[in-house]
RNA sequence: GAGCCUGUAGCUCAACGGCAGAGCGCCACACUGUGGCUGUGGAUGUUGUGGGUUCGAAACCCAUCAGGCUCCCCA
């Protein structure tokens, strides 16, 4: 055997077993997002580095992308998110657009960071976002449409949960502690390693931060109380409306949400699975101020969020939530008896096929035997057998191969026939 | 960018310095006009790749590629 050209570092290649997933995926979030009377779109999917370069963490500009000098010259990006084409193309039609801009898309992104459990560096992610409103109600359907997403792909609220804290909220308690703004990145990053560092050693490391041991105490008591939302009026507001809209199950406060302090100026929220081995990220998002001014646009807030395709799609084949994949797209299956039945076995085909159903022929003479597993392996439903025998009296066999059982028909009952096999299975 | 672990048949793995194996899958036959179930038989390999140590390497050493776990990061 020659040497196989490996496919590239933490790409995916999808045997139509894997399309299957993918493409579950991608119905699940189609059907979530039009639920809700959202548009799909999408930007290029190669980008200047300068669209990054402007508003995205340094990390990813300067390590994570795949930056590469194109054959004019300029420096470009295969895209590593998709938020700042959205501010753009918002911001270059901001005066024709029908706000509030409902949008959502699923594509391809980019990253190049090193390949574990959950993440690739070639993906695919959801956004979605609505543009034009700012108000707790608006947040809450973002929200709404993640959680609706969990619900209809068979995540219970047992098994996955939307975290929610507000950064406004966040901020006036650090003003009551006068944690000063220079050290809110640094007590963000704090916040975001509790889970990870042992109590005593987190403790050590906020100090050599500079926080003061009262600081530290009060930085503890706000992360420890989940009752914390209801001295905000955006989250009391907030709460109400996500039980309106029925996903109250799927959503709790929790003031250990930073998500960074990079653009989100508002409500922010994040959903993880509970009770599996993965404890990554489901989606992210939140509420931005301040993104189209960013790019020249004038001042609109927005609120959305990502989701990766990887980490559903782990999740979602470990709690067993895919449905079976069927190899064949065909319905039936066209046995071919003999070489000189074999035009008449195409013939028959077409005319099923024009009756609506996928039809697939067995493309060459072999033993029916053979072409039986072939039918059984690509869990096709019916078999057709014209030989000899049927020719001669103008009939055809229509087994039903999950009950092995078979009739003879005419040619004009065949249709029927199927379809009775069809509706049975 | 750092540390640790793994790579053997199509798949899951065994052999741990001395003849490369098992289960599943695959193929054939029983059943020359019918799949699944059963039985019998059969084929399978540059042990990821390149080098080194050794009388002898799948095993030990070095490099490299790929994957996994953790840290970093998560826009």
């Amino acid at each position: 055997m020659k040497k196989i050209i490996q496919a590239v570092k933490g790409t995916r290649e999808f045997y139509p077993e894997q399309m299957f997933l993918r493409n579950f995926i991608f119905e699940k979030v189609r059907d979530a997002s039009r639920a809700f009377g959202y548009q799909e779109w999408d930007g290029p999917f190669i980008e200047t580095i300068d669209l990054y370069a402007a508003k995205s963490g340094e990390e990813l500009v300067k390590k994570q992308s795949f930056t590469f000098e194109d054959r004019g010259g300029e420096l470009v990006t295969l895209r590593p998110e998709l938020t700042p084409s959205l501010a753009r193309m918002i911001a270059a039609k901001q005066g024709e657009l029908n706000f509030p801009v409902r949008w959502w898309s699923f594509g391809p992104f980019w990253r190049y960071e090193s390949p574990q459990k959950g993440r690739t560096r070639e993906f695919f992610q959801w956004n979605i976002d609505m543009l034009g409103v700012n108000s707790p109600e608006a947040d809450a359907e973002l929200i709404a449409v993640g959680a609706e997403f969990l619900r209809s792909v068979g995540l219970s609220p047992e098994r996955a949960l939307i975290y929610v804290n507000n950064r406004r909220l966040m901020d006036s308690e650090f003003d009551a502690l006068d944690i000063s703004k220079e050290k809110r990145l640094d007590v963000s990053n704090l916040v975001d390693r509790r889970t990870k560092m042992e109590p005593a050693k987190w403790d050590a490391y906020a100090l050599e931060l500079g926080l003061t041991q009262s600081q530290l105490d009060g930085l503890k008591d706000i992360l420890g109380n989940f009752k914390l939302w209801k001295k905000s009026d955006e989250l009391t507001r907030l709460f109400a409306a996500l039980e309106v809209l029925g996903v109250k199950e799927y959503v709790k406060f929790d003031p250990n949400i930073m998500r960074g302090l990079l653009y989100y100026t508002g409500t922010v929220f994040e959903a993880f699975d509970t009770s599996g081995s993965l404890k990554r990220a489901i989606f992210g998002g939140g509420r931005y101020d301040s993104l189209l001014a960013d790019v020249g646009g004038q001042p609109l807030s927005g609120v959305g969020f990502a989701m990766g395709d990887v980490v559903i799609g782990i999740i979602l084949q470990e709690a067993s939530l895919v449905p079976e994949f069927e190899p064949s797209p065909a319905q039936v299956l066209v046995t071919l008896f003999d070489e000189k039945l074999w035009l008449e076995s195409y013939n028959l085909a077409a005319e099923i096929r024009n009756a609506g159903l996928n039809v697939m022929v067995f493309p060459e003479p072999v033993k029916l035997q053979k072409q039986f597993k072939f039918a059984d392996k690509m869990k096709i439903k019916a078999a057709l057998v014209l030989g000899p025998d049927e020719a001669g009296k103008g009939k055809v066999v229509v087994k039903d191969l999950s009950k092995g059982e078979q009739v003879q028909v005419t040619r004009e009952a065949i249709v029927d026939e199927i379809r009775k096999i069809l509706r049975a299975a």
